[in-house]
RNA sequence: GCCCCAGUAGCUCAAUGGACAGAGCACCAGACUUCUAAUCUGAUGGUUGGGGGUUCGAUUCCCUCCUGGGGUACCA
């Protein structure tokens, strides 16, 4: 099934044609003067420039051409050249009734599907997840589903941070703790102990520590880098070290995504090269692509037509250890070769630009990634404070995921029971109620902005029931099915769509159909926030329906059954674009 | 210094080069013996940071300046 901006855009672009112009002025989109028609096309603007003619009079030729069309009730011209098309309600419908006949909802798949990556986590081993950490997890979850739902063959991976620097300063944070245990003894040759020497807690204790000591301690700085690189080299005792930190670790990253209902295909990590990175060097050097620089190993990747500096990437430092340069190229070497990845995105904040510029200019120049596979940085801004200046707690600290979850979870309780919400249900229902409501609110608050820009780390608007919230769209669904539950015991069932006969139904069913244009423009540009935006419109639009028409009062029965269908619908596209989101529905509320 | 990003209502944010720059919050005035008022209706609120330019048309593109943020080879 089409969509319906693209039949009506066929339809003009063939009436373009049959007056000697090009078809691309064909471009109809939903009209934003909705008092003039419901759709518009403005390429009699354009046009005009092009063949040299009056745009009025183009329009006009357009809009005489499209009258043979028997679905519109109206066609005016309006201003230099606006053409406005407004459909009959029979038509409205008609193509609404073909959306719920769908199995998709009318929402056409991708023509040619790709093996997707997405590289979202940004979870890093030995470091708890912060504040700053939800927007990647957020985001990607959204942009990973909705590629699966438009057909792509998606794999999710939260690519741990679990081979650098801060490796090297956790050991040796622990080694001055505890310098008795087997690890650091670089002699030791027995097997080390099964069991983890620290627990999360002491992880979570110990890294902001030892981060804190390789700032103002050169000598700990030093011997952290010393450690990094024995580590990557294989000294025996980190590496066991190590694997206690990456399984206390991820154990606990794994219970934070699942609370907040995002879930990787795969858990892989910087560490999970490491055999290839000698191989990967050693190519790079064969084909000539690598230099030695101030004792580092590093290639030159900046153009002769650059317009500005580009600093090399650095295989290798002068201790001979890596960085994550290294790594991302070996991952999107094992990306290719291994998973058959035709794009990767990576879901990652904007700070790392010029990083992945550095990165894909490399993984092209090398063959690594053949031309045809699409490397993107779907870079997020970062999130600042109140002040427009990077979050902090009042402490002065980060804010820990964990503790912003129990936050708005325990500010849904509150809501709940101020409004006498969900009073008669038992405990682990309201509970759960109350993490979905809480969940919604905080991911819908941070979806709803724009990607690609900083925002502000606002509390009050984290756990903000009311307006343009995620609990405002829970509420609409939950209204929504409550309607049909309330029908379906009186009796009464969804029927064929009749014509609208009220402006909010009418407008309902409008938005309805715009359904595939907001999953293909947030597909197309990897922007969540437009389904976000198209949730809110239509959840909007349909309290507006609900207040206006009262279903179950409705004496007409076909006119009831039709708004019950209608109500169903809206209830399947809001479930869709939610889900999409990476937002739960509760049952009841 | 150089590079990148941002600046729109009191606040947080929208607006494929198109029509009268839109929402939410806050504030004010209304609608509940209810299909759940976490809702709905209405009102107030703007020199789109300043200045030039391109265009029939600029929040959008170009130049310049101001302000804020980020990046700038051995952290991530």
């Amino acid at each position: 099934m089409q969509a319906l901006t693209q039949q009506l855009t066929t339809l003009a672009g063939e009436a373009f044609v049959q007056s000697g112009y090009d078809p691309q002025y064909g471009e109809v989109t939903v009209s934003n003067r909705p008092d003039l028609g419901q759709f518009q096309c403005n390429g009699a603007l354009p046009a005009a420039k092009v063949y040299g003619r009056n745009p009025r009079d183009i329009a006009q030729q357009i809009a005489d051409q499209l009258q043979a069309q028997p679905i519109f009730k109206e066609i005016t011209i309006a201003g230099p050249g606006f053409i406005n098309l407004t459909l009959t309600d029979e038509f409205l419908a008609g193509f609404v009734q073909q959306m719920a006949d769908d199995e998709r909802l009318g929402v056409p798949p991708v023509v040619q599907p790709r093996r997707v990556l997405v590289d979202y986590g940004g979870a890093n081993v030995a470091k708890p997840m912060h504040v700053g950490h939800l927007r990647a997890g957020i985001i990607g979850e959204s942009i990973r589903r909705l590629f699966d739902y438009m057909g792509d063959d998606v794999t999710g991976d939260v690519h741990l941070g679990d081979w650098g620097t801060q490796m090297g300063q956790v050991i040796v944070e622990l080694q001055r703790r505890l310098p008795d245990l087997p690890y650091f003894d670089a002699s030791y040759t027995g097997p080390y102990p099964a069991e983890s020497p620290i627990t999360l807690a002491d992880l979570e204790e110990i890294y902001p520590a030892a981060s804190a000591q390789a700032k103002e301690n050169p000598a700990f700085a030093e011997a952290a880098r010393l450690a990094t690189a024995e580590l990557q080299n294989g000294r025996a005792g980190y590496r066991a070290l190590w694997q206690h930190f990456h399984d206390v670790s991820v154990a606990g990253l794994k219970e934070d995504y699942d609370k907040l209902d995002i879930h990787f295909d795969l858990w892989l990590g910087e560490s999970d090269v490491q055999d290839h990175l000698d191989d990967m060097i050693a190519r790079l050097q064969a084909q000539g692509l690598t230099s030695e620089s101030d004792g580092a190993l590093i290639m030159e990747i900046a153009e002769p037509d650059d317009k500005k500096p580009m600093p090399p990437l650095i295989l290798r430092k002068s201790d001979g250890a890596v960085l994550y340069g290294t790594t991302d190229l070996a991952t999107i070497d094992m990306r290719v070769q291994e998973f058959g990845s035709e794009l990767i995105l990576y879901v990652v904040d904007h700070r790392q630009r010029q990083h992945f510029e550095q990165v894909f200019r490399a993984a092209y120049k090398s063959g690594i990634a053949p031309a045809t596979t699409g490397l993107e940085h779907n870079y997020f801004g970062t999130m600042n404070g109140k002040d427009g200046k990077p979050f902090k707690t009042r402490e002065g600290g980060t804010m820990k995921l964990k503790d912003l979850i129990v936050l708005v979870i325990a500010a849904a309780l509150a809501r709940m029971a101020e409004s006498h919400v969900a009073e008669g249900y038992d405990e682990a229902e309201r509970q759960e109620i109350a993490r979905m409501v809480g969940l919604a609110a905080l991911k819908y608050a941070d979806l709803m902005n724009q990607r690609t820009k900083d925002y502000v780390f606002d509390l009050d608007r984290f756990s903000s029931f009311e307006g343009r919230t995620g609990p405002y769209l829970l509420y609409t669904a939950v209204r929504a099915r409550s309607i049909l539950h309330k029908a379906s015991a009186q009796g009464l069932a969804p029927g064929p769509f009749l014509p609208p006969t009220a402006d909010a139904e009418r407008t309902v069913m409008l938005l309805l159909t715009g359904l595939p244009d907001a999953l293909q423009q947030a597909y197309d540009t990897r922007m969540p926030n437009h389904l976000a935006d198209y949730a809110y419109a239509l959840a909007n639009e349909f309290n507006r329906f609900y207040n206006a028409c009262h279903i179950l009062r409705e004496e007409n029965a076909a006119v009831q059954a039709s708004w019950l269908a209608l109500t169903q619908l809206f209830r399947r596209v809001m479930e869709l674009v939610l889900h999409l989101l990476g937002i739960e529905i509760p049952e009841r509320m």
